[in-house]
DNA sequence: ATGAAAGCGCTAACAC
DNA sequence: GTGTTAGCGCTTTCAT
């Protein structure tokens, strides 16, 4: 029965038999060692106290030479937090853990837990739609819930058990929770004025039909927009997410809506080049007849041909901003902060420019569905 | 300077002023307010000890009309371990945290922190080539190193800390190390087989060359495989991962080798929508001239045309196998195991099966080289 | 059946 | 300068 330690020291009695798995080293140990107390060997292991360079020296290689390591959990312990941080993604909480499969997702936990870290904290993973059981035994001083879903009970769960929680701005007001968001109205907005410039006049789009709140926003976004400018709102909501779905969708958008659209914002983490393929399938030139951009953060849209545009959410300022705000609060206290909105990025390549020489195409016509493949 | 206390109870005095940020409420608060022992609470809660029902019950009413919650740092203490494992991904230790971005690693990281919960176990996300520093803080009780690079020192580090490491056979014999892995000497193979009976001559591989014991035993196998089939070894490494210069590998492979291969092999994190316009732009048909199969986890395969085969490297089954590892020598102190090895899954579709009617090239014109666009 | 007390390993007042 | 001591909050012998 070899105990594996790791890490904490067994409450069980101290023996000296052989074969033991070499019972840990503790700070006692060391001052004994070195013929001095626990606090001094503490003070010199620490930088703190005021002790004479020989003594903190001797300490130190003292506690060297025995391979002392410091217990974490005891100091945790002594300190009142343990620096650890929970992190979950809310959307898909049907499949928890596709969400790093996400190009978005899987850069905004990359940065959260580089810049939790870099602030000396530790990020653990938590699957969507979580329950109690899978975090009460930790020892959480925080908990990231991004882009949380309507119905999601986490965010009440956490905040009733006094852990300050960090979202998007659906928890905004209440106590415990903070908040940062993207503004996804900004996106929506710039990316349909963009192709409006180009000499878009039915610009469609298509978005998961899914209550987080970013979703929901850029809904109500386009419908704004389209309504602002007297344009038609044409709009194909994905069943879900994941690449499937969304290319059913898109497909939907060229050839089922009552104008055929000549650009198309997609909103949604689909592969651009699946998107492009689809368009192409469908009997469009991009962008000779159809303006493309795609809200991704998926570096492929570098390699089609054309070049996709695309909407970057910057997961990576999100991550910032909200390990800063993070940090402000659980170090500083800092409550009064209403929440942070971090803009967004297009890079605006190839699939959304209007050739030069190919004009705008004609206003209007109320409906040329091109035949499927 | 409101206090955020999330977790630990500060060690500071509770006071009972007004706008105080709540005190926690500890076992003894529970203890006081029901008129019994901290010991009885415990127990009652814990669902230990021999107690009355009438006891227990009001114990357990009690906590709950306070909100008591146990505090995790202290109960871990007690226990002498933290339930917690870190992970790292050896692999791109030169730009950490992207290897989430590789449909492969984020779904071994969702199935390992799944699996890992599942048992009792919280995952926190460490940077590859992290330092002492970064981890040293936390009560670990192991850590798994997806994927060591050659030359990364945390294994050796983790080691000398006493932490037991869960990786790749990389580790093999060290003690306090353990291991799993995919069998990439059978994938390679596999897939080759495949591509010769469907009538390929010439199959090409294209690898990353990285320092992974994955991807130096995929080359290998490769070489082993052509050296035993008498074929020729038709191999580009490709500069680092990533769809940029595996692409460009890809484009190295079809145009620029001494014989031109009837099939390829893709044994990297590349998109398979760009692998396959790759092929195409460089005159290449798919299935008709060139079959392909691309290790990958990346379900665009499925939304091709024509379908991608694909050689999954199944991270769930990894995953899987190694928290079952993980547990078994955490808390059975099972050491004698040598590790395990994880079959792969050939998922063989249109872009590998040799369109009947299609015959099988002629054999070996010496090179035929096509035209880039 | 219940409670008192020890102690997990560490840090920080506070003596000396 | 250095050591003694008192906890952090919990679980668990061991008395009663």
């Amino acid at each position: 029965m070899t105990k594996a330690p790791g890490h904490g020291g067994q409450p069980s009695p101290r023996d000296g038999r052989l074969s033991s798995p070499a019972p840990r080293v503790r700070l006692v140990d060391v001052a004994r060692e070195a013929g001095l107390s626990k606090t001094t060997v503490s003070a010199a292991l620490n930088g703190t106290g005021r002790l004479s360079p020989e003594v903190r020296e001797r300490a130190r290689e003292t506690a060297r030479s025995m391979g002392y390591r410091p217990n974490a959990t005891a100091r945790q312990l002594r300190a009142g937090r343990a620096r650890l941080i929970g992190y979950v993604v809310g959307e898909l909480a049907d499949v928890p853990w596709t969400f790093l499969e996400s190009p978005y997702f899987a850069r905004l936990t990359g940065a959260t837990a580089a810049t939790a870290l870099g602030r000396g904290y530790a990020m653990v993973l938590l699957p969507a739609g979580s329950l109690q059981s899978e975090w009460s035994a930790l020892p959480l001083d925080a908990v990231i819930v991004a882009d949380p879903v309507a119905d999601d009970r986490i965010v009440d769960d956490l905040l009733a058990a006094r852990i300050p929680v960090f979202s998007d701005r659906s928890v905004e007001g209440r106590p415990g929770a903070h908040w940062v968001d993207v503004d996804a109205t900004a996106a929506v907005h710039r990316t349909l004025d963009h192709f409006l410039d180009q000499g878009a006049r039915r610009p469609a789009l298509v978005v998961p039909d899914s209550t987080t709140r970013f979703h929901r926003e850029v809904f109500a976004a386009h419908h704004d927009w389209c309504a602002a400018h007297g344009l038609p709102e044409l709009a194909v909501r994905a069943a879900e997410p994941g690449n499937g779905p969304v290319v059913r969708a898109v497909e939907t958008a060229l050839t089922g809506l009552p104008e055929r659209p000549d650009a198309l914002l997609v909103v949604a983490e689909a592969s651009p080049p699946l998107v492009l393929d689809a368009a192409r399938r469908h009997g469009y030139e991009v962008p000779g007849d159809l303006l493309l951009a795609c809200v991704s953060e998926d570096e492929t849209a570098l390699h089609t041909e054309p070049r996709v545009t695309t909407l970057s959410l910057r997961p990576d300022a999100v991550a910032e901003a909200g390990i800063e705000h993070l940090v402000a609060v659980l170090e500083h206290g800092r409550v009064e902060t209403g929440g942070t909105l971090v803009p967004v990025r297009l890079d605006v390549r190839a699939s959304s420019v209007r050739p030069s020489g190919h004009p705008a195409p004609p206003p209007q016509p109320p409906c040329t569905s091109s035949p499927p493949t």
